[in-house]
DNA sequence: ATGTTAACCGGGGTAAAGTCCGTTTCTCTG
DNA sequence: CAGAGAAACGGACTTTACCCCGGTTAACAT
């Protein structure tokens, strides 16, 4: 008697196909976006690209939204890996301060780069499920935590200082699709404004060191 | 040979029938919400319940999210008026960081008071067209220059403090549809915060002095 | 190998947003 | 008051997100 293969532990493993199935469906989306641009992804035709039914497309990705947050959350994950175990000072090592505000820079490019996908992540059914596709809260939070600064509500502090990094890619810069160089333009203050906002919540006062 | 109507100077009146037709329509739009929420509003529904036909209701918004901005503003008229010319904190008369303060509380009330009609005047194909159903970012534009506090990039600060107040109500808070007394919950930290926030980006150091 | 089962596949179906265009209604002028 | 022209109306039409369900196939145990 030999031994299954993985006994248990997880209730199942995706199947071969269906994982053949995702990557066609996610290459195909990519493809799309680089020629028409989020607009003209439609769930049709997005099936019909990928040689897949459309059924197929909702089993895997339960929404419209759902394609583009699998799409960033691939992105997402290189992300992460940079903030949590890339070098200083985004990464750890660096004072929480100045952790901060790397991080807000780091952010602001990444949403500047994928707005669109973002944008389009986005599903106004339901609220950000905050901490899935975003790590940007508890990081936050906890950089907070580790600042030594006695801050009332840090939890809350976390929240609207989320917001206020991601708020405006998300919610109130238009910046409709093409945003070559005037994105560039757009960037840089938010990023300075960033670095004011934490700096004077954590009222630290560190020099414009510029890379 | 004879002038035309209307040489110029208006391009004209709106429409008697326009204007009784968009007042049935908001009326509709207003008891479909309290019946049923948001969700339930939809063209065609809405259409029926005032009378009139599909076309008639798109001519109007344009789009869904344009009844619930419609809708919004009338509210929104209402508090800015409370802003500009009420008592003081709120309205003039205070000093900028009170002010602010107090703005913050008054649009935490507000957003949380009409939370279902704000998230639905969402529109994701276009961004918020700031300073129209919004007055936000204007004033708390107008109070960061008037405070004296010497800020490297006012505007784009504005811009994310607006997304501090505002984005945690419309994008990451949960409080989906009955949100009564969780509401108020959620409420008194997010304004602690946000005070935490301006007494801080301004560098004045209020006492707490509640109600 | 092979039966069992759960997951996958496809495509046709529904509901709701948004568009079009022929028809009706208003309003202004003489 | 009559008539012309502009604006508003209405509802059928199109598009698209999302659902459903019968048939198929991969994974596992024996």
């Amino acid at each position: 008697m030999n031994f299954p293969v993985v006994p248990l532990g997880k209730p199942r493993g995706e199947r071969a196909d269906a994982a053949r199935n995702r990557e066609q469906l996610l290459a195909a989306a990519r493809a799309m976006i680089a020629e028409h641009g989020t607009r003209k992804v439609t769930m049709d035709a997005l099936a019909e690209r990928a040689g897949l039914g459309k059924g197929t497309v909702f089993r895997r990705f339960r929404t419209r939204a759902g394609i583009f947050r699998a799409l960033l959350d691939e992105e997402e994950r290189r992300f992460q890996e940079r903030v949590l175990s890339g070098p200083p000072p985004l990464g750890p090592g660096a004072d929480p301060a100045q952790r901060l505000i790397a991080y807000g820079r780091a952010r602001i490019a990444f949403l500047l780069e994928h707005h669109a996908i973002a944008r389009a992540a986005l599903d106004r059914a339901q609220p950000i499920p905050v901490g899935e596709v975003a790590m940007t809260r508890p990081h936050i939070r906890m950089l907070l935590g580790l600042s030594g600064s006695r801050l009332p509500h840090p939890d809350t502090l976390a929240v609207q200082l989320t917001a206020a990094l991601e708020g405006p890619l998300l919610l109130y810069l238009s910046m409709d699709e093409d945003a070559a160089s005037p994105a560039m333009e757009a960037a840089h203050p938010l990023a300075e404004s960033w670095q004011t906002l934490i700096e004077r919540v954590l009222q630290v006062d560190l020099p414009p060191e510029e890379a």
